[in-house]
RNA sequence: CUCUCCGUAGCUCAGCUGGUAGAGCAAAUGACUCUUAAUCAUUGGGUCACAGGUUCGAAUCCUGUCGGGGAGACCA
């Protein structure tokens, strides 16, 4: 693990044992009392200076500027920063300067957390600052810290770099405060939601994420395995059967927010595990969910930004209610300039042909309509807009359109061109719903591979009497994206996912060639350094010149392992 | 999966038609008791992602691999 230090890193390992040896813990064990909070100075202490006179205050050095017996630092907690005014006689009152001289000044480094007392004051270049009269060191940071600077809103060296951002990301939160925004904003959408869900009387639930039969939506599946059960558990790609099978048990309304998995590609909208947000509403149907989701929406954006016009991109998106909604035939007719209605599965492929839309033999009527709508339409769609009035074979779990028995009562809300909600007025007709199933079956024995699965235990649901419904779900992460303004998922996810880093292997053998050798872990880089790469060169090696050089350098490198005896030395050779 | 750009010090980046690496910040040492991208002086810091090839000589040219960004294909 301890790999080659830089030398930075290995002077505050340096700093770390002088600080012990001067009987400072650099990770105390007992609390450190904290009453304020930077945000919480920086709001009142302008307008009143009695405030705020004896404080204790804690967080982590992001840069320093030091003036012999007296130094600013800027100190920054999880509300935002604050400059510190340390002064040398101020935190050493007596004869013994150390304190200051060497500990402060030598060595504490940025990055390190460190609790301080004192008053709060203003400068004469008027910035509220901290009179510092003690100062603890909380936790020692060992390793460097981007420094990125900012004058004039500009910012210097900013740290940058995707891969180092997205695979370190608690170094990103630390230096770059606008990402920590963007997950404080996340939450914001996920409780506004809630308490709009929780006042209207809907019932919080957690359903299985491991599931014997992945339903709900047509995806691919994560699979894993149970040993105890010894079947096959699928990662759940939705949670609508689970959701209506409570619907069935006699709750009126019902959420979860829920983490959903694919195996499927990724890219700047699809992470391999996303959240949604799904919701049952009992004796309702899709216009009311239409009311309902603009409302839920619209205040969202009012809680983020206190407006309904949300800036995307180089786009204005105003979530104000009411929405666009358009049947997806007439959005077809107005964008694509083809009329769907009433016709055969064979005119509509030659629409697709005449509007240059590659189809395959497997597509089936719906799958072709979704084709030109995808293809001719979305894009169209900036405003969110309600697209309504689906073609039966896309929506196997909908219900069937009360006026025309080809359509269902679905609709999509479309943003930015971006699908962001799918709602239904239920199916709730426990025959209607087995042979949708079994259409389902048919379309994947003609080759579609993302057909649904049917769920035999929800058929049976059904067949107890589900009421009248209507569901839908959202995009957390899409919608985050759209609230915060990030043009990658990868922005609102915390920890993305990633391939694995592999840790550059230096050229030659791996350590675990070497453990089976017989050296121990702590003169591998000893021999690398020397210029051992591989076993096969150590075997070649005179043992006897190998303890003499090994022992100088172990001297010379100053190594705290325990030095080579020959016998060792034969061993890994003759091994 | 395809195309494309990228990978150089802890961070951000230079490095020309090939001649064994530079800057700013950060770091070390020193000066400085109201600075704020603090300042001034001195110094150290590199497996140029990895592996091959071409060449007298490769960070640079070529091939492959790994990792990442972007675009597309596929896909809800």
């Amino acid at each position: 693990m301890i790999t080659e230090l830089s030398e930075q890193e290995a002077i505050r390992r340096e700093s770390l044992k002088e600080l012990e040896k001067a009987g400072i813990n650099p990770y105390p064990a007992e609390a450190f009392e904290v009453n304020v909070t930077t945000a919480e100075i920086h709001a009142a202490f302008p307008s009143d200076n009695s405030l705020f006179q004896e404080i204790s205050i804690a967080g982590r050095i992001m840069t320093r500027r030091i003036m012999g017996a007296a130094s600013f630092v800027d100190l920054q907690d999880s509300t935002g920063r604050i400059q510190l005014y340390v002064k040398r006689d101020e935190i050493c009152p007596g004869e013994d300067k150390s304190l200051y001289n060497t500990v402060f000044k030598r060595l504490l480094d940025i990055g390190d957390i460190i609790g301080v007392t004192g008053y709060v004051f203003i400068t004469q270049m008027g910035e509220t600052s901290i009179h510092v009269k003690s100062l603890k060191l909380l936790s020692k940071s060992l390793r460097v810290l981007p420094v990125v600077k900012e004058k004039d809103d500009q910012v210097f060296d900013a740290f940058s770099d995707p891969e180092a951002r997205y695979r370190q990301r608690y170094v990103d939160l630390i230096v770059n405060p606008e990402v920590r925004e963007v997950f404080i904003k996340r939450s914001q959408i996920i409780n506004t939601m809630r308490s709009f869900f929780n006042e209207r009387g809907y019932l919080e639930v957690e359903t299985p994420i491991l599931q014997p039969i992945p339903g709900g939506a047509a995806a691919r599946p994560f699979i894993t395995h149970h040993n105890a059960l010894d079947i096959p558990l699928y990662l759940r790609i939705a949670n609508e059967l689970y959701l209506k099978k409570l619907i069935v048990g006699g709750f009126d309304g019902v959420y979860e927010f829920a983490r959903d998995f694919r195996n499927e590609g990724m890219d700047r909208t699809h992470n391999p595990e996303f959240t949604v947000l799904e919701i049952y509403v009992a004796y309702k149907d899709y216009f009311w969910m239409m009311d309902f989701t603009e409302q839920m929406l619209e205040r969202v954006a009012l809680a983020l930004h206190a407006k309904t016009a949300v800036q995307v991109g180089d786009r204005t998106i105003d979530f104000k209610a009411p929405f666009r909604r358009l049947t997806m035939s007439d959005a077809i007719k107005e964008y694509a300039g083809v009329d769907i209605a009433g016709k055969t599965e064979d005119e509509i492929r030659a629409f697709c042909k005449s509007l240059n839309i590659e189809t395959t033999p497997s597509m089936g009527k719906g799958k072709l309509i979704d084709a030109i709508f995808g293809e001719k339409c979305e894009e169209h769609l900036v405003q969110p807009t309600f697209i309504t009035d689906y073609p039966i074979e896309m929506s196997p779990l909908c219900k069937r359109h009360r006026s025309d028995p080809e359509l269902t009562e679905r609709f999509e809300l479309f943003v930015n061109g971006k699908e962001l909600c799918n709602a239904y007025s239920e199916l709730n007709d426990p025959i209607d719903q087995l042979d949708r199933f079994q259409q389902q079956l048919e379309l994947s024995k003609k080759g579609d591979d993302e057909a649904m699965f049917i769920d035999m235990d929800f058929v049976r649901a059904l067949e107890y009497g589900m009421p009248t419904c209507s569901g839908m779900g959202i995009g957390i992460d899409r919608l985050t994206m759209f609230m915060t303004n990030q043009p990658s998922i990868q922005d609102v996810l915390f920890f993305p996912q990633m391939r694995p880093e592999k840790k550059a292997t230096p050229a030659g053998d791996a350590d675990e060639a070497f453990l089976a050798a017989g050296v121990p872990e702590a003169w591998i880089p000893v021999l690398r350094k020397y210029g051992f790469k591989s076993v096969a060169e150590l075997k070649a090696a005179n043992p006897n010149k190998l303890l003499n050089d090994l022992g100088g350098l172990r001297k010379k490198m100053k190594l705290d392992i325990p030095a080579l005896k020959l016998e060792e030395i034969q061993a890994w050779v003759s091994a």
